[in-house]
DNA sequence: TCCGTAAGTTAGGCAATCCTAACTTTTGCG
DNA sequence: CGCAAAAGTTAGGATTGCCTAACTTACGGA
């Protein structure tokens, strides 16, 4: 019935869900904390200390004691094949079995520990090796590559700005439905009309009609940013890192943006994908 | 990125691989044995024994110390969903995404404990509501209804017998791609055309070609039983089970049949599906 | 520089599963 | 009927993962 039926090196669903946690909270270039990790996954930060042992003592990632985790190369590896088959797994379900926006991704979190990379392949090919999910994520290609170019925000752009929206977070079921009866989804061509200051509602031109969001709904919609456009999104932007040694690149990073950054609310149970 | 994303009633995988294999056990109207299910599921007589009445505990199966168990009403439900699943995913795999049949086993055996209702639901309408898998076992409906007509080995046939393959026994992957070589798949037109005597080989016309097959492999192949034909399989013939109490129906169960029933070789890591 | 707070760790527990070894019940054979 | 083998159970451990409580370290501001 159950038995050995392992599917490839046997990561555990949990391992594969802190690789992933913490390959989405490095982002560009920082550690991943405890708490964060913690807040990421829903669990008690003690408990991210002990698990963090056991990565570290796999080979998975790297700790530096009160200073963070970061993904070695096999840590790495692991989690782009978990992010992969996640993303392709949304894809498969939108496209193939008419799955709505909002709901692929609970059932590729479960779907993700268990497909084997086969049945993704297959599931891929049989949608035309799609290159990015339902909500504009990039899908890592088989070879652990994936386009990691950073993202600009809709809060991040200035009136007049014509953008084609690119990706969308998909934190939470409720706020998809919201942007997707906007016309929100990646792809559609966007125009930013007018900005209240002071954070205040933002209004679009979008699909020849004119909509209001807040300015923290903003930040969950991703363009690729327009020449000139300074940028806050990081693909989760952390806020206090304790930025254990970055490494590459170091552009305009920390640059403008929004307003406040840092507050990351993280739900605790959901994530983006 | 994990947290709670629950299921259903949010059975562990492991109780849901109990249950089924407690389901299959049963068979017709026995009792599941300790060991048995050991065999069935891999692991030590031992870890039964505590899994067992955890089971009891929760009200899925009863329990009579040291004469087995038996499914309640929540326990057979529960089964009859993790073997929908199942079938359903084994179908979708060989109809949508191109899989071998000998290969649809094991991607569903851990696809079974991951995917929602609706999912599955989706997937079987998607391929047109199939009634079997591929190997041609009934799909249980999604109101846990299931076809458990009691089916004859082509070992129970008298030569000169004309039927058509119901379903194989999917445990291994080798004997089902043998299996396919022979052109022995469910919907199959067979004549029984000689018996060698003993447990000899059995001489079968099968797609205009005769083919011999041991007696073994011959009862691993299921037909619908014909008019007269005694048989003796039982989806899994049980061998030395501690018979507590049949309940329903006791017809021909322990009637004729083959030679040497009992010895059950359940591989420990395999099974039917 | 000093300290309080936030972040991170350790200690001690618990639940689910599985294992081996040793003991108990059943059951079938002579 | 009696006993030994087979089947089933209990005892005692290990592992994975998570939790709470209590302790330690790091860091920013006064």
């Amino acid at each position: 019935m159950s038995a050995a039926v392992p599917r490839r090196a046997a990561l555990t669903a949990s391992v594969e869900d802190y690789l992933k946690a913490i390959y989405e909270l490095e982002g560009y270039g920082g550690a991943a904390g405890t708490k964060e990790l913690a807040a990421a996954l829903g669990i008690a930060p003690a408990s991210v200390s002990g698990m963090v042992r056991r990565l570290a003592e796999q080979g998975l990632i790297s700790h530096q004691r009160y200073r963070g985790v970061r993904l070695t190369d096999a840590g790495r590896r692991a989690a782009l094949g978990t992010i992969r088959r996640h993303r392709v797994i949304e894809a498969y379900l939108a496209e193939a079995l008419g799955y709505p926006w909002d709901r692929v991704h609970d059932e590729a979190e479960r779907l993700e520990h268990a497909a084997s990379d086969e049945l993704v392949d297959r599931m891929a090919a049989a949608i035309g090796e799609p290159e990015t999910d339902p909500h504009g994520a990039p899908i890592p290609a088989r070879d652990g590559t994936m386009d990691e170019r950073r993202l600009a925000s809709l809060d991040d752009l200035p009136p007049g700005t014509q953008a084609r929206i690119q990706r969308v977070e998909d934190d939470d079921p409720a706020r998809l439905r919201y942007l997707g009866e906007l016309g929100i989804k990646p792809g559609a061509p966007v125009r930013i009309v007018d900005r209240a200051p002071y954070g205040g509602p933002i209004t679009l031109r979008i699909a020849r009609a004119e909509r209001l969001i807040g300015s923290e709904l903003a930040r969950h919609v991703l363009v690729i940013p327009p020449p000139g456009v300074t940028f806050s999104h990081a693909a989760g932007a952390r806020s206090a890192v304790p930025a254990a040694g970055r490494d590459a690149a170091g552009s305009a990073r920390h640059a403008a943006g929004g307003g406040k950054r840092g507050r990351r609310r993280r739900g605790s149970a959901h994530d983006r994908d």
